[in-house]
DNA sequence: CAAATTACGTCAGCCTTGTTGACATTCCAA
DNA sequence: TTGGAATGTCAACAAGGCTGACGTAATTTG
């Protein structure tokens, strides 16, 4: 059955390969465009945007999971959530059960803007998903999964998981 | 039967679509992982590899064709296709038809790091194609293609009717 | 032909976001 | 109890975006 598909993909030569990074490299910019306008002029950037996604999702993660999920040094990210923190988008709390961490929690205001910047994103990927199909969809999601990196794949496979 | 598409989508709620989003995030990590690890220790970044594989895809481009499809400022890209000549990867010569043109081209040296790069990142989208099967390949060419910015997307699709 | 426009390069300065290095605090284990 | 490991913060630097201003050569237009 694997062999069946190698078969089949004999046909995607090189330049369609390159086709398809291009493809890539056009759709990330179209991805990121909405969040960028609504940040720009507000002092933040994507990596404002990417903390607060990802303090959404998991409320109450501390800064080294933040870390190895966002694959970013911790000086980096520890400017992000200094501004982030200093503008009450951010609720930075010391850990009751080891009082190294801190634990990070989106303030009511940073909801706000997690859900704006959120529904931005989610408008144009419903409608390219609506535009490209139910079928297409779940071949996009495959391919995505594929192309992360193994250490990436298991903890979004994990979460995945989680969600059932 | 749009509608038909529509209908099925009411099956992809926010929670999902969210997920997507970080699917793509993370996707895009892997997808310029490998030609970063080959660029850092060499003085180059991701924008000389964007800026090598446009003129390697469209070779004798302008400065301005090669700006309007990076969507950066001409200055950004001066400072990268300025060491790019410096080090002999990229020929810049001046247009016959109109001498205020350069018209850009790739070295021996400059086709050689082109493959290079792209050897590294045809093989992961080769790898993740061949595990996810054709036909989740054409559903991702799909919704990419219906991610970008319509400007954009009528490039890419203006590029594809100029290969038949 | 003169004037406006276009294409390109460059300088200066700023911002975001990545990096390393040094350091303080806290916890845990020898 | 003390030394090491883990967590997070501060400082300084680099890459690569950006704007604004300007110069030069070539082309186009009135």
């Amino acid at each position: 059955m694997a062999q069946g598909h190698s078969d089949n993909l004999l046909f995607l030569t090189d330049e369609q390969l390159r086709r398809a990074i291009e493809a890539m490299f056009f759709a990330y910019r179209g991805f990121t465009a909405d969040p960028d306008r609504i940040l720009s002029g507000m002092n933040y950037g994507r990596a404002h945007h990417r903390a607060i996604h990802f303090i959404h999702r998991t409320p109450g993660t501390t800064v080294n999971n933040l870390l190895s999920v966002l694959g970013v040094t911790k000086q980096s990210l520890n400017r992000v959530l200094r501004t982030l923190v200093e503008d009450g988008l951010v609720d930075s709390r010391v850990g009751t059960r080891d009082r190294r961490e801190r634990h990070l929690h989106l303030t009511d205001a940073g909801e706000a803007l997690e859900r704006e910047l959120s529904d931005a994103q989610r408008a144009r990927m419903r409608a390219a998903f609506r535009e490209a199909g139910p079928a297409a969809v779940s071949g996009f999601r495959e391919v995505l999964e594929h192309m992360m990196d193994p250490e990436l794949r298991r903890y979004f496979a994990a979460v995945k998981e989680g969600e059932r």
